[in-house]
DNA sequence: GCCGTTTTCGGCCCGACTGTTTTCAGTCG
């Protein structure tokens, strides 16, 4: 049996064959219908591959028709794509690196393989080194400079930056123009804007009056590396740290439109502008235009409105199914960081968390929280010092002392147990029975095969004592790929047996993502936004997890921790085995 | 290559900035 071929290989390889068609001089609206259809499996809440199995009909997909259709069938049955190997015969796949260079696009790209038979970076660099770019056509000295300082400096285009590490620079970046003269609004749109765990860029929004130097103090914020561009109504930074700063100025009247178009996404925008098209209207960054004239006004709503919706949620804007919801109103009520009630993963120094069970006591009392759960670590994994049995009685012991004493805000009695690899669970069921939480999590073993590791994830589950299942796919962002699971399987497993799932608020983690939250929530599997907290002051990142988890459309309803603590208690009991 | 409540053919989202150009192509978001 070939590999199982994932939406996100799928993607790649439409991305390559519309990359390769671009450098090849090909139709340019094929070449995007082959990265919309790229865009189209990345938002797929469910694999490719087991739509094809359940006999679906990929063709009802947006953006895929009979010949797309056959070729991720292709794909999937092959591991390989034909029409992608007989294009490598006739554009050279290494063309597509010199893609990541600022500044060269297909065209630029085609000149340089056709005239000067350069295929790769290297050949690249050695040319432009060697003078042999100057003269050619669209290659002035600027472009040829900025080439060389690109390759020196090893800028790609598709780094990203963790939100929350973005999320510092953001404020930062706001407060300083807020300084400027003119200046009324500040905000942050784009994929941060959305919640996404990672961000490409800050797309940052402002609106002046007359007589603004805002460009100015842009540029002139001391965390400037590098001016890309300057123009009167937008400008592009780099930050020392690499990361790239949009800034878009629009006057006062101009705002709900503004901001729609920046927050995007470029699927959502583009949806939306097309359903303008439809109505005769056309939408850019400055209103919606009906013959010239302005329906939309400094409200975002007023956007939306003009196509006969409601004001859809940023996280929402992925083009997921957003538009159909907001026609038929059942647009969720997303679930907010206010409708938290309490928080089911912390840890404390006991094992390798900072701060007493005291201190992150009235930390979370004093982020708003009626109840948490002390998990520290089992023994298993050495490093972080986890409890063994007499360790975790005395610290029980400790817990009804301070719950005696303590006034609004109760300690539940938990651990975060590890999965071993063979699914048992490291700590002797009799143990676990007098906990509350006993929170199943994978913390080695990360790279057995899918049928070991769904394996191991649905015997865990049959251990009785388990009722949350922490940071499911045990990916850490950008850093550690997520394990490999059958996740219809899992999910089906967990929806049977009840068990709780979790969506942990570590900027790393965000695990579940919105994708798998989503799906889950369709299952009816009760989710607990977690801190994960190894300190008191991490229960700031409960706001993290709550994006995600709108994201994933969850409700307050969805979300066990909204709960009261009675009803939650209850809840527990009912998710084991 | 996709798509359809004006269409099964003829469209396909929209605009800013740069650099290399003499009026605009290429790139980017």
């Amino acid at each position: 049996m070939a590999a199982a071929v994932s939406n996100e290989d799928i993607a790649a390889a439409f991305e390559e064959m519309a990359d390769l068609l671009d450098i090849a001089g090909d139709n340019p609206f094929k070449i995007r219908a082959y990265r919309n259809a790229a865009r189209t499996l990345r938002n797929l809440p469910r694999e490719a591959a087991d739509l094809l199995q359940a006999g679906e009909d990929l063709t009802r997909l947006p953006g895929i028709g009979k010949e797309l259709a056959a070729k991720i069938r292709e794909l999937v049955e092959t591991g390989q794509l034909g029409a992608l190997q007989r294009l490598h015969r006739r554009v050279p796949e290494t063309l597509e690196q010199l893609l990541q260079i600022p500044g060269l696009g297909p065209r630029r790209v085609a000149t340089l393989w056709h005239a000067l038979g350069i295929r790769d970076l290297r050949q690249l660099e050695r040319a432009a080194r060697a003078g042999r770019l100057d003269g050619l056509p669209g290659f002035g000295p600027k472009t040829v400079q900025r080439i060389l300082d690109a390759i020196r400096e090893q800028r790609i285009k598709d780094r990203r930056f963790l939100r929350h590490d973005a999320a510092r620079h953001a404020e930062d970046l706001c407060r300083w123009l807020q300084g400027a003269e003119g200046v009324e609004r500040v905000v942050v749109a784009g994929s941060f804007r959305r919640g996404r765990d990672t961000v490409g860029d800050l797309d940052i929004l402002v609106t002046v009056r007359d007589g603004t130097d805002v460009m100015d103090r842009f540029t002139r914020w001391p965390r400037v590396a590098e001016v890309a561009s300057r123009g009167i109504t937008r400008s592009t930074v780099y930050l020392r740290n690499g990361l790239q700063v949009d800034l878009r100025v629009v006057a006062p009247e101009q705002f709900g439109a503004a901001l729609a178009y920046f927050t995007g996404s470029r699927a959502h925008s583009i949806r939306l502008r097309r359903m303008a098209q439809e109505r005769g209207l056309k939408i850019n960054e400055y209103g919606v235009f009906r013959d010239g004239e302005n329906l939309a006004d400094e409200r975002e709503e007023s956007v939306y409105a003009s196509l006969g919706l409601p004001w859809i949620p940023p996280e929402l804007r992925e083009n997921r199914g957003e538009f159909e919801a907001a026609r038929e109103g059942r647009l969720p009520r997303l679930v907010t960081r206010a409708d938290l009630r309490g928080d089911l993963h912390c840890h404390t120094g006991a094992s390798d968390g900072h701060g007493s069970l005291r201190e992150m006591a009235e930390a979370a009392r004093a982020a708003g929280l009626e109840y948490l759960a002390i998990t520290d670590h089992s023994p298993h994994i050495g490093v972080v010092h986890g409890l063994d049995e007499d360790r975790l009685l005395r610290q029980l012991d400790e817990i009804d002392r301070l719950n005696d004493e303590l006034e609004g805000i109760t300690l539940l009695k938990g651990m975060e147990v590890d999965i071993l690899e063979d699914g048992r669970l490291d700590m002797p069921a009799a143990v676990l029975e007098r906990l509350e939480v006993v929170i199943g999590a994978v913390h080695s073993h990360f790279r057995l095969g899918r049928k070991r590791q769904t394996a191991r994830l649905l015997r865990a589950l049959e251990h009785p004592q388990l009722n949350l299942i922490a940071h499911p796919s045990a990916r850490l962002i950008q850093r550690r790929d997520p394990i490999d699971l059958d996740w219809p399987r899992f999910l089906e497993a967990v929806a049977a047996r009840g068990c709780l799932l979790e969506l942990n608020s570590q900027p790393l983690r965000l695990d579940l993502d919105d994708l798998h939250a989503r799906q889950a929530k369709e299952l009816g599997i009760g989710i607990a936004i977690d801190s994960d907290a190894h300190g008191p002051a991490d229960f700031a990142l409960l706001g993290e997890g709550v994006l995600q988890a709108r994201r994933g459309w969850l409700e307050p309803a969805d979300v066990v921790n909204t709960l009261p603590l009675d009803r939650l208690r209850k809840r527990l009991r009912q998710a084991r085995g």
